[in-house]
RNA sequence: GUGUUCGUAGCUCAGCUGGAUAGAGCAACGGCCUUCUAAGCCGUGGGUCGGGGGUUCGAAUCCCUUCGAGCACGCCA
């Protein structure tokens, strides 16, 4: 079904040409004066010197032929030539029937379906989910599900940070703790064994220990690398220990993952990436398009338009050794092999920017990836703490996720618990979904680009533009609609009703707004702009709530159009809080 | 140094593909619970949209300049 905006849109374009005027001027956007009119065209303005004719000429002309469209309730040209409209009650409430009856609320898949892979995970292997791990999981998971409901089939990939250096040293720093074991025995030829011979515990005492270790002790340093160079170039051993750590590692993070109500499709990594790599150094050699530069292998990606000084992306050191850029490139050639998509989407810091570029075109210099396939970057800013700066532990260090969520769980519980509520095992239950839906909510309510700060109490607060709020008021309507059903009362077969009054007009006319914001939302890869509708939604139907009788309607027809309507605000935000991330309890 | 992002109310943020009086929330102050969850609703005060110039009938929005802040700039990932 189509847009509201657009229908209105079309029918006033119409006009325009019936006329007499280009129709392209014809576009209506909702008001910004909502207490002058709902829906406004500014057109006219905009076409007052090409048509040499006063812009509220051109108005008065327009509104004259719309006056008889039943669509609206109010046609207006107003001074400067602004064309002021107001939809009637009959055609909202034929609207809203629709929508509430139309798959998605009538919004429209995308006419053009891609299939777009979205790396937004980059945790490293054997060491635990810290604060950093937050944004690209929540903004990733977000924009996943909904370039999803827009039509796109989507791969999540975690890629993992399974391969350099810090594999060596847990390896290296094993060997140093427990020498006999079959691993370092470079004569023995049987199995290894399936069980790993270290706990996640274990690996995640290890590195902090070995990493620290290696910056101290030069030749362990120097093991470490020469046990990573075996590990990559295929060590039997060192496999067998990879995949140890690889599969504790991955437990772990489905759970922590989990936690966050973040899942992925594709547990990959910068080791599946690995074997693109040889090829593509090769071709990039024989090809000229790398060349060597102080002994590293760079290609160079400066182009005429540039603006800025782009040094050249290095993909080998001068010691032989591939790096970060490589690595993201084999990646793409592994994407393009097993996905071929249409479109890559990273949700990674900001501060790589720079990378990504150079990397992106690299891949189009080499003609890895098709012409019109879109590489996108959404950089992320950081998150800081009160203080403005990076957000640390009181003690200055980074963060582990788990803490954090049980921190906000625990404030959580603390606030539901002064607030009356009894029942401590539903408190502890409530206190993690609001919880994860007031810290998902605080993320995504900014835009991704910026950095944000991070207040546990205002995010976690039941006032404001929160997610508690929010999930409040879900709750609400669900509590309604249950006390309807229990009074043995059933909608069917009824309508909702032309609205009667504001309250009730201005919630319809914010649902109706739903597809519109979706376009936006997924074009612009932009969960904000999803928190920011469904606040405004969420104040529009607590005023509607607060200024309506619903139970105590005596009109049973107008009682199950409120019913209706209810039921529809309430799956809208429902669907809106899934695109997010969250869900709401039955109760709060 | 070069580039880049940003600067909107005391605080945290929207708005930025140009339109009518720049919006929210928090904080402050004042109302509304014998009636569907007051985690709610209503109201009051608070801003020369960093400064200056320009384009335009019209600029928070576009362009230039300046000040201030963050970030990135070849062998880490």
């Amino acid at each position: 079904m189509q847009n509201l905006i657009d229908e209105i849109s079309s029918a006033v374009a119409t006009a325009f040409k019936e006329a007499g005027y280009d129709e392209t001027y014809g576009k209506v956007t909702v008001s910004n004066r909502p207490d002058l009119c709902e829906y406004q065209c500014n057109g006219a303005m905009a076409l007052a010197k090409i048509a040499g004719k006063a812009p509220f000429m051109i108005a008065d002309d327009i509104a004259a032929v719309l006056k008889n469209n039943t669509m609206f309730s109010k046609v207006e040209s107003v001074k400067p030539g602004f064309l002021n409209l107001d939809l009637s009650p009959e055609f909202m409430a034929e609207r809203m029937n629709k929508m509430a009856t139309t798959k998605d609320f009538g919004f429209e898949k995308t006419k053009n379906p891609k299939t777009i892979v979205i790396d937004y995970g980059g945790p490293n292997v054997a060491k635990p989910l810290h604060i950093g791990h937050l944004r690209p999981a929540i903004i990733g998971e977000s924009v996943k599900r909904i370039l999803r409901y827009a039509g796109h089939t989507v791969y999540g990939d975690i890629h993992i940070g399974d391969w350099g250096l810090p594999i060596g040293l847990l390896i290296t720093e094993l060997r140093r703790r427990k020498p006999d074991l079959p691993y370092f025995d470079e004569s023995y030829t049987g199995e290894y064994p399936k069980e790993p011979p270290f706990t996640l515990a274990d690996l995640e005492e290890m590195y902090p220990f070995a990493s620290a270790y290696s910056k101290e002790h030069e030749d362990y340093h120097k093991e470490a690398m020469e046990v990573t160079s075996q590990m990559q170039k295929g060590n039997r051993a060192y496999r067998a220990l990879l995949d140890h750590i690889l599969n504790l590692s991955f437990a772990d993070l489905k759970i922590n993952y989990g936690n966050l109500n973040v899942d992925f499709e594709l547990w990959l990594g910068e080791s599946n990436a690995q074997p693109y790599i040889p090829d593509m150094i090769k071709d990039l050699e024989d090809r000229h398009i790398a060349h060597e530069s102080d002994g590293a292998l760079v290609v160079d990606v400066a182009e005429e338009t540039d603006k800025r000084e782009m040094p050249p992306c290095l993909i080998r050191k001068s010691d032989g050794a591939a790096l970060y850029a490589t690595t993201d490139i084999g990646t793409i050639m592994m994407r393009v092999h097993d996905q071929n998509p249409d479109e890559i989407i990273y949700v990674v810091d900001k501060r790589q920017e720079l990378h990504f570029m150079q990397v992106f075109r690299v891949v189009r210099k080499a003609g890895y990836v098709k012409d019109d396939m879109k590489l996108v970057h959404i950089g992320f800013g950081t998150m800081n703490g009160k203080d403005g700066k990076p957000f640390k532990t009181r003690d200055g260090g980074v963060m582990r996720l788990s803490s954090l969520l049980k921190d906000i769980e625990d404030e959580m519980y603390n606030k539901i618990m002064d607030n009356g509520d009894k029942d401590e095992k539903e408190a502890r239950e409530n206190a993690k979904i609001v919880g994860l839906a007031a810290l998902k909510y605080g993320d995504l309510s900014n835009q991704a680009t910026k950095d944000y700060i991070f207040d546990i109490d205002r995010f976690t607060s039941f006032e404001g533009n929160t997610g508690p709020y929010l999930l409040y008021s879900i709750v609400r309507i669900k509590s309604i609609l249950a006390k309807y059903n229990a009074a043995g009362l059933s909608t069917e077969g009824k309508k909702i009703l032309p609205p009667a009054n504001k309250d009730e007009k201005d919630l319809m006319l914010k649902l109706s707004a739903f597809s519109t914001m979706m376009e936006g939302a997924a074009a612009e890869y932009a969960p904000h702009k999803i928190c920011a509708y469904i606040y405004e939604l969420a104040n529009v139907f607590n005023h509607f709530y607060h200024e309506t009788n619903i139970m105590s309607c005596e009109d049973k027809d107008k009682q199950a159009g409120y019913i209706l309507l209810l039921k529809l605000t309430k799956e809208v935000l429902e669907t809106c809080i899934d695109l997010l991330g969250f869900e709401a309890p039955e109760r709060m």
